[in-house]
DNA sequence: CGTCAATGTTTGATACGTCAATAATACAGT
DNA sequence: ACTGTATTATTGACGTATCAAACATTGACG
């Protein structure tokens, strides 16, 4: 409650929110924010590489491919390849499941509605811009590699 | 990039931010973050039980247990019952490992501060704000339930 | 053609978090 | 003292993320 006083605590509170949003999230929706970032992703390109797909959302290509996997069991996709490149794996939606999930991301709006009720239009805009501000601050820390001097395991 | 526009942007910033924080974090201080907060707790409070500990950061008491196993073998903690209360363990920094720690706390601040920077005082106690409001916004859809109809394993 | 590097995906090992079940202790009421 | 309930910590099963290694395919080049 000292010390790096302000910065500290909202580096703190980063956490805990995000981990209380992923925690509702998915006991509200029924999947995790992975697996919606993925099939968001999914409704608005109709067809994608999953290197592609990894690309964007910020998951690592091994959890990519288990997702995948899982959702074509499921089958609320298609995995196939093409013919001029057979190291890649395409991926679409099944026509049934996106509009399963048209529907499915209407609750999901007003659960992201609720979370940030209070908010005027001009705050929002500002949060936002606050967290690209620090995604980018990260980027650059990573850089600048940040003397790592002192690198014990339980440190 | 459409639709729900600027809160869904949000949502998704606020989960990419959190993951690139985490991730830089680890490799660049050599601890989660999960660890840091219980070691800055104990930093700051000498003694303390599990349970009191796992109410502060907010982590599941397995995990906790297991966190504090491993710093235990590490020779970072130490653990012992008290003589009124056989239930409870109570937790303490080694007097060796404290002072390590404070030194690599310098450190931490810095990374703290370089991912924060640009920001003006009157913007951290913003955005400070702006997170407890969303995490109070969490709590209540929680209780209020969110109408569960659609509850199908893979959205 | 054969080799080599790049690309894309998959798998295995590992880490960490959750929940649910279990165990040990404490305590209150009869 | 005995029983039931609450508290605290631990364990096991499981899901999901990471990294590193393996694998297949492609394309370039001698």
């Amino acid at each position: 409650m000292n010390a790096c006083s302000v910065r500290l605590q909202i580096f703190l509170q980063l956490q805990a929110v995000n981990k209380e949003l992923c925690s509702k999230f998915e006991s509200c929706l029924g999947a995790s924010p992975s697996r919606i970032e993925i099939l968001h992703y999914l409704l608005q390109h109709e067809e994608v590489t999953q290197s592609a797909l990894q690309g964007e959302v910020n998951i690592d290509a091994a959890a990519v491919t288990r997702h995948l996997k899982q959702l074509e069991a499921a089958g609320t996709i298609v995995r196939y390849k093409k013919a001029n490149d057979q190291r890649a794996t395409w991926v679409k939606l099944e026509e049934e499941a996106k509009r399963h999930i048209q529907q499915s991301f209407h609750e999901k709006s007003q659960f992201v509605d609720e979370t940030l009720a209070g908010f005027s239009d001009a705050e929002l805009e500002q949060f936002l811009q606050m967290l690209s501000k620090v995604s980018e601050n990260v980027s650059l820390v990573t850089k600048k590699q940040l003397g790592g001097e002192n690198h014990e395991p339980n440190v």
